[in-house]
DNA sequence: ATTGTTATACGAAAATAGTCGTATATTCGG
DNA sequence: CCGAATATACGACTATTTTCGTATAACAAT
């Protein structure tokens, strides 16, 4: 019962946010190098979009090294359930339905993700 | 073939196309009270917002009367569809079947939603 | 030890978003 | 005709987000 404060990443952090939830611990310059991957962005701004995240709440870090050690400090399936439920209420009309179907008719999904979905389907309609 | 620009209607935007979505035409006036019904905010400040929505082209209006008259000036599935496809970039790691799992498993839906679902699943999976 | 590289801290500019006050014009009742 | 109500235009202030330059400390290698 403590997230009751609501998660709201910016854009930004959400993109380091990714990268963190994929490895798990990352330092800053590791972070920077999986952001200027996709986008062109100095060192010391991703430097210092970590360090507000700190602030925030949003990571945590180990500073006990010159080094610091960064790790997310929001949970992963927790933030986006929380995003897309605000994106169901601002852009669907608070129908999830018509969030999914939105999803599955425009973005292509392989026949094994098609059966995942088709398996929770199943379990849904049980109950 | 018009839209490569990228649709990216900021929150409070969004909050006055839905509105826009729904009554097809309206003035500031509507929109401001549909506004005002949730949420705190003085007459001018919709209209601004409308006035700048309108100069970058997410809004059109009629100003042929004293009165101005407003419709969307984009398309509400596109939209959808736009800011879906972020969301499933920046929050699902590019995979709209995440997306739909974490949807279907948290935000409940009817049967006949299910049914609806379960009929589009089949569609795609005869493709 | 000296020099080049790599860290963090920090301040502050630049960009974006949201807010509203005030001026001015039009309309409506009486 | 006159005052109250209602419209738009517009400038400007605030807040938030993003960006980066510069200072300084730690480290690594010669």
């Amino acid at each position: 019962m403590s997230t009751i404060r609501s998660i709201k990443p910016t854009e930004s952090e959400l993109e380091i946010l990714q990268i963190l939830w994929l490895k798990g611990l990352a330092t800053v310059r590791e972070v920077h190098e999986g952001l200027a991957a996709t986008k062109d962005v100095g060192y010391t701004t991703t430097l210092k979009l970590m360090q507000i995240m700190n602030e925030k709440g949003l990571v945590k870090r180990d500073d006990s090294m010159r080094t610091h050690v960064y790790q997310a400090a929001v949970n992963k399936e927790k933030t986006q359930k929380h995003l897309l439920g605000k994106m169901i209420d601002s852009l669907f009309g608070g129908s999830p339905t018509q969030l999914v179907i939105q999803a599955l008719g425009e973005h292509k999904a392989s026949p094994a993700e098609l059966e995942k979905i088709q398996a929770l389907l199943n379990d849904l309609k049980k109950q």
